[in-house]
RNA sequence: GGGGCCGUAGGGUAGCUUGGUCCAUCCUGCAAGACUGGGGGUCUUGCGACUUGAGUUCGAAUCUCAACGGCCCCA
C-alpha cells in the first residue's frame, strides 16, 4: 500500500463507509455500513465509560461571552469557530458558536452543579458532533469540519493528585478500548507547544498507519484549575471554605474509525475487527443448477444457529451472482470470516471457513453441537491475530536514533516513528521540528542519566518520539 | 499563510491545446434476458454526464471571470 490517501479514499467509497459527495467541504454522510461500524465501536466505548461515568448531553450552541471567557483556550480555537449570527432575518445581539469542543458549554453549568466536597468527584461524558472551520486540507474521518463522533469526558476533583490519578485512569480506559479493536498505540506527553489550549499537560495516543505516518487517535488533558478559576467552579470544604476544583477532560473522535480501517486494511480492502464488524460472518452458498435447494436450506440452518444461539451478526449472501465475485466483495468489505457451503461439503459433512485477516482456508468437520464454539473460537483467533500483526508492525517501526542526521534519513527513507533523547527545551524542540520537518509527538519517560540531546547536545531529559503525522 | 493543478453518467475516464466532426468515448456500475456456476464469467438489449452563475461568440464540454467543490506542493 504505497499511497494511503488514495487507498483510504477509494475504500471509503467502495465499502460504503461514508459518502464524501456531500457539498460542504469537510462534511460527510455516514452510510449504513460505516454507521454500523461506528455504532458497534461506540457501544464498546460506552460500556467501558458507563462503569464510572455518567452520560449527559449539552447543547450544540455556546454564547460568545462564555466561549471567550477562557483566554488561552479561546485563542487556540478562535480561527476555527463557526458562528451563528442570525435568527431568520434578525441579527443576533449575542453571536452563538457551534461548539469546537464543549468545555465552555459545560463548565458554566458545572459551576452550578458543584456545591460541596461530597459532590466530588463528578465524571461525565457525552457523544456529540463538534465543528471546526479547518482551513487546511480536509480528509475524510481524519481532518473534518464536522466531527460527528466526538466522545468527550469531563471530570471534576478536589485536588491535583486526584486529577493525576484520573488521567492515568483515562489512559487505562483508552488502552482497554484500543486493545479491544486491535489498534496499537504509543502514549506520550505532548510538548508544551502542542498541548490542549488551557491544559496543564496533554497525554496523547498515536497509532501508525500502514504508510508510515502517525495518526493522533486520543487525548487526555489535565486541566488543573485553569477552567475552574475562569468559570468559578468551587466547592465547600469540610471546614466551610470555598476552593477551586481540579479538572480533567479526555476525548476520542471519528479518527478511531479511520484507524480501524487504516490500521488493519490491506491491498484486498478492509479487515474489520470482529467486535465492530457490521457482519461478523458471511455465508456464501455454492449453488449449481442441481441441488441448489439443499444447499440453501443448509445455509439457512447454520445462519439461524449462529444468529440465535451464538448471538452473532451473520449474513447469508444468496444473490444470483458468481461465488467468486461475492468472495472478493466481502473481503473488500472486511467481514472477518466467510463460510462457504457447496453440495460437496454437505455430502462430506464439512464446513469451509476462510479467515479474512490472512485469507487462510480451513476445512473442518461439521458438528452441530460444537459449531458455535468453533466459530467463536475462530473469531477470537482472528481478532487476536489482527492485534498481534498490527502491534508487530508498530513496534518494528519505532527506531531509536543517535543523531539528527540519522533521524532525518530514516524519516525520509523508512518513515515510521523515531525515538531519541531530548533536552526538553521548547526552543530546541521547535528548532528540531523545523530542521527535519517532522512533528515531535511527545515524551515517554524521564531519567536518562548521562545521555545528550541529539539536537542541542545539552543533557537529555526525555526519551522522545517524532514522526510525520496526519 | 503562500503557490500550483483540476471539475464530463453512481465510480474511473476520452474529448479541451486549434470553439462547429459531440443529441459526447471507453471501462465499471445499474436494469432485463439467455447460457453459466467451488475465486472478479460470456453474449444481447437498455439506463445514465459536460459543477453552478455570468460573459465572449452566429455557435461553448472546449475561451474569460467568479462562486462552490476536489487534489498537490511550500511555510
Amino acid at each position: 500500500m504505497t499511497d494511503f490517501s488514495e487507498w483510504f479514499h477509494d475504500i471509503l467509497e467502495e465499502a460504503e463507509i461514508i459518502d464524501m459527495r456531500y457539498p460542504i467541504k469537510g462534511m460527510h454522510v455516514w452510510l449504513p455500513q460505516g454507521f454500523k461500524i461506528r455504532k458497534h465501536t461506540l457501544n464498546i466505548l460506552r460500556d467501558i465509560l458507563d462503569e464510572d461515568h455518567e452520560e449527559v448531553l449539552f447543547p450544540l450552541l455556546i454564547p460568545e461571552d462564555e466561549l471567550a471567557k477562557e483566554a488561552i483556550h479561546v485563542k487556540g480555537f478562535e480561527d476555527e469557530v463557526y458562528w451563528i449570527t442570525h435568527g431568520g432575518l434578525t441579527k443576533l445581539n449575542k453571536k452563538l458558536a457551534l461548539r469546537p469542543t464543549s468545555e465552555t458549554a459545560m463548565y458554566p453549568m458545572f459551576s452550578l452543579w458543584v456545591r460541596s466536597h461530597s459532590d466530588l468527584p463528578m465524571k461525565f461524558y457525552q457523544v456529540v458532533n463538534t465543528f471546526r472551520y479547518e482551513t487546511k486540507h480536509t480528509r475524510p474521518l481524519i481532518r473534518v469540519r464536522e466531527i460527528t463522533t466526538f466522545t468527550e469526558a469531563h471530570t471534576i476533583h478536589i485536588n491535583k493528585e486526584d486529577t493525576e490519578n484520573q488521567v492515568n485512569r483515562a489512559v487505562e480506559i483508552y488502552k482497554m478500548f484500543f486493545d479491544a479493536l486491535g489498534i496499537p498505540y504509543v502514549i506520550t506527553t505532548r510538548p508544551e507547544w502542542d498541548k490542549f489550549p488551557g491544559a496543564d499537560y496533554t497525554v496523547a495516543f498515536d497509532t501508525l498507519l500502514n504508510d508510515g505516518k502517525t495518526l493522533q487517535i486520543g487525548t487526555v488533558h489535565n486541566l488543573g484549575q485553569t477552567f475552574a478559576r475562569t468559570f468559578d467552579i468551587t466547592y465547600e470544604t469540610e471546614s466551610g471554605e470555598h476552593e477551586y476544583v481540579y479538572q480533567t477532560c479526555y476525548g476520542l473522535s471519528d479518527r478511531v474509525i479511520a484507524s480501524i480501517l487504516g490500521v488493519h486494511g490491506d491491498e484486498k480492502g478492509l479487515c474489520i475487527p470482529p467486535a465492530v464488524s457490521p457482519y461478523q460472518i458471511v455465508i456464501v452458498p455454492i449453488i449449481f443448477k442441481k441441488g441448489g435447494e439443499e444447499v440453501l436450506k443448509f445455509c439457512k440452518e447454520i445462519k439461524e444457529i449462529l444468529k440465535n444461539k451464538g448471538d452473532l451478526r451473520v449474513h447469508l449472501d444468496d444473490r444470483d451472482i458468481r461465488a467468486g465475485k461475492k468472495f472478493y466483495e466481502w473481503e473488500m468489505r472486511g467481514v472477518p470470516i466467510r463460510i462457504e457451503v457447496g453440495p460437496r461439503d454437505i455430502k462430506d459433512n464439512k464446513i469451509v471457513i476462510v479467515h479474512r485477516n490472512n485469507l487462510k482456508k480451513e476445512i473442518m468437520d461439521y458438528y452441530p453441537e460444537s459449531f458455535i464454539d468453533d466459530i467463536q473460537r475462530i473469531l477470537h483467533d482472528v481478532n487476536h491475530e489482527m492485534s498481534e500483526k498490527s502491534w508487530k508492525f508498530l513496534n518494528e517501526n519505532i527506531r531509536p536514533v543517535a543523531s539528527l542526521e540519522e533521524a532525518a534519513e530514516i524519516i525520509t527513507d523508512k518513515k515510521g516513528i523515531i525515538s531519541f533523547n531530548w533536552c526538553g527545551e521548547d526552543s530546541c524542540g521547535t528548532d528540531l521540528e523545523e530542521k527535519i520537518r517532522v512533528d515531535i509527538l511527545g515524551v515517554q519517560k524521564d531519567g536518562l542519566g548521562e545521555k545528550k540531546c541529539i539536537n542541542c547536545e545539552k543533557p537529555a531529559k526525555h526519551v522522545t518520539l517524532l514522526a510525520r503525522s496526519y
